[in-house]
DNA sequence: CAAATAGTTTAGCCTCGGCTAACAAATATT
DNA sequence: AATATTTGTTAGCCGAGGCTAAACTATTTG
C-alpha cells in the first residue's frame, strides 16, 4: 500500500485555506497538467503554422524560428516530428501546409486560443498581457471552463 | 537576417480574427510560456510540501508519489534537485522541510493558486474542474491578470 | 554567371522528467 | 527476535526539446 495517508476529513474547518483533495483526484490533477504539457507544443507549432498560411499565404520554417525565437535547426526537427504524426507536409525549400488532421488541430487550437485572449480582454487585461497568458493558459483550459469564458465574454462586450 | 517576413501592416481589416502580433512580442510570448515551464515543476512539488506540511504536519517522499501519480525514484531525484536549489531539507526517512527560500516560494505559489482557484469557482466552475485547471493556469498567469482575477473573486462573492 | 546570402538539414551534445529494477534501511507484525 | 512490509535510494534507460557547428541547397545580387 502506497497510501498510508489518511483520507482528508469532511469540510469542516476551514481555517487555514482549502483542504488537500483526496488522493486520486489530487493525483488526476497533475496528470492532466502532465498529459497538457505534452501535445502543447505540436498544438502551437501547427496553430502557428496555420496562422503562417492564412495570413502570409505560406509557412516556412525560418518564419517558425523567427516568431518562436528557436534556432532553425530545433523547427527543423520539429517539422520531421509534425510529418511522422501526419500534420504537415513538407517540401525541402517549399511552404509547409497542414493535411487534413493539421488542419482540424489548427482550427480546434485556434478557437480554444482565441476564446481565452478574448475572455481576458473583457476581463480588462491589457491586449500584450492577454497575449502572453493566454498562450499559456489555452492548454490548461478545460471544455467547461472554456464555455463558460465563451459566455462570459459575449455577455461583456466593451 | 532571419526575419524576412515584412512586419504586419497596422492594424486595418479585420476580416478573419486577430492578426498575427509583431515578431518580436509574438516571440516573447512563446518564450515567456518557456520559461513558466522550466520552473513549473519545481513550484509544484514546493507547494505540495508546504501543504502536506500545514495540513499532515510531515511531507514524506512516498505521500508527494502518490498525490502526483508519479514513482518513488521519481521523487527521490527531484528531492536531490530541490536540495541543491536549497528549497528542501532532507533526511533520509524524515519528513522534508522547506528552507526559507523554499518557505517563500510555496507561500507565493499557494497564493497565486488559491486566486486562480477561487476566480474559476467564483466563475461558476465546478470544484473538480476548477481544480484541475488552475493546477495547471496557475503558472500562466501574470501578476496583472491574478489582481484583476481576484478583484472579480472579492465583488461576485457567492 | 559567379559570388554572396539566405534557408534548410544533419550530427552531436545537453538537461529535464519520466520509467523499471535492484538494493538498502527503517518500521511494523507476528 | 525474526520476518514482512514499507519507504527511500541508486543505476541505467528513454524521449522531448533545447542548443551549436557544419554542410548543403536555393535564391539573389553584382
Ligand atoms: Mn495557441
Ligand atoms: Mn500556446
Ligand atoms: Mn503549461
Ligand atoms: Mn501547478
Amino acid at each position: 500500500m502506497s497510501d498510508h495517508e489518511q483520507q482528508p476529513l469532511p469540510p469542516t474547518s476551514r481555517l487555514s485555506g482549502d483542504a488537500l483533495p483526496p488522493v486520486e483526484q489530487h493525483a488526476r490533477q497533475y496528470e492532466t497538467v502532465r498529459n497538457a504539457h505534452e501535445t502543447e507544443l505540436i498544438e502551437d507549432y501547427v496553430e502557428l503554422i496555420g496562422d503562417l498560411l492564412r495570413h502570409r499565404g505560406e509557412a516556412r520554417a525560418a518564419d517558425i524560428a523567427s516568431r518562436m525565437a528557436v534556432s532553425q535547426a530545433t523547427v527543423s526537427k520539429m517539422i520531421r516530428r509534425l510529418n511522422e504524426l501526419g500534420l504537415v507536409t513538407s517540401r525541402p525549400y517549399r511552404s509547409l501546409f497542414l493535411t487534413e488532421a493539421g488542419q482540424n488541430m489548427a482550427e480546434t487550437s485556434r478557437a480554444r486560443h482565441d476564446v481565452v485572449l478574448h475572455f481576458l480582454r473583457a476581463l480588462g487585461v491589457r491586449d500584450t498581457t492577454a497575449r502572453i497568458d493566454a498562450e499559456g493558459m489555452e492548454h490548461h483550459v478545460s471544455d467547461e471552463t472554456l464555455a463558460i469564458m465563451q459566455r462570459f465574454t459575449e455577455t461583456h462586450q466593451t
